[in-house]
DNA sequence: ACTAAAAGTAAAACAAACTTTACAAATAGT
DNA sequence: ACTATTTGTAAAGTTTGTTTTACTTTTAGT
């Protein structure tokens, strides 16, 4: 799985911390997350879905690998 | 965060273990979701939404309790 | 160049997702 | 009613997400 999150929060003007406080996790974790060091949980998703006003697919792409 | 999972699996006449199939979990992975047991990965919405061709939010909606 | 803020990274610890096995309860078809 | 299929549930175990602390590197402003 892939994620647009640094181009999302880069278009919002919003350091790592300011988007770890909107969706009230740690600043490591979306740092991991921006860094695909892990796949976050649905909760997550749909709360950046929500702070950007996007669909989740907006923000996070299925691989083919995700697939096998 | 709910979900209709049951709803979408019924409108495809899928069984658990069809869906758990699809989306290489165990049924019973498929059956807690359905019964809120628990969150899944992001992975796992985004292969669900692949499955029912639909946005992840028309399976998966965040509760006012999410954001608290 | 200096400084402050932001981002990268890492390890330890804890919480939660997910699997496997196994069995009981419910549902549907004949 | 009988049987096969489907669903519910539970416990133990493994894997992975997430936090916390802490330190280094990079970036941006003056």
């Amino acid at each position: 799985m892939t994620n647009n999150l640094k181009v999302w929060r880069a278009k919002f003007s919003y350091t790592q911390q300011d988007l770890a406080d909107k969706i009230q996790v740690s600043r490591q974790t979306i740092n991991a997350m921006e860094k695909g060091k892990y796949v976050p949980s649905t909760v997550l998703a749909l709360k950046l879905a929500s702070v950007f006003e996007v669909e989740v697919m907006e923000i996070f792409n299925l691989e083919d690998s995700d697939w096998n």
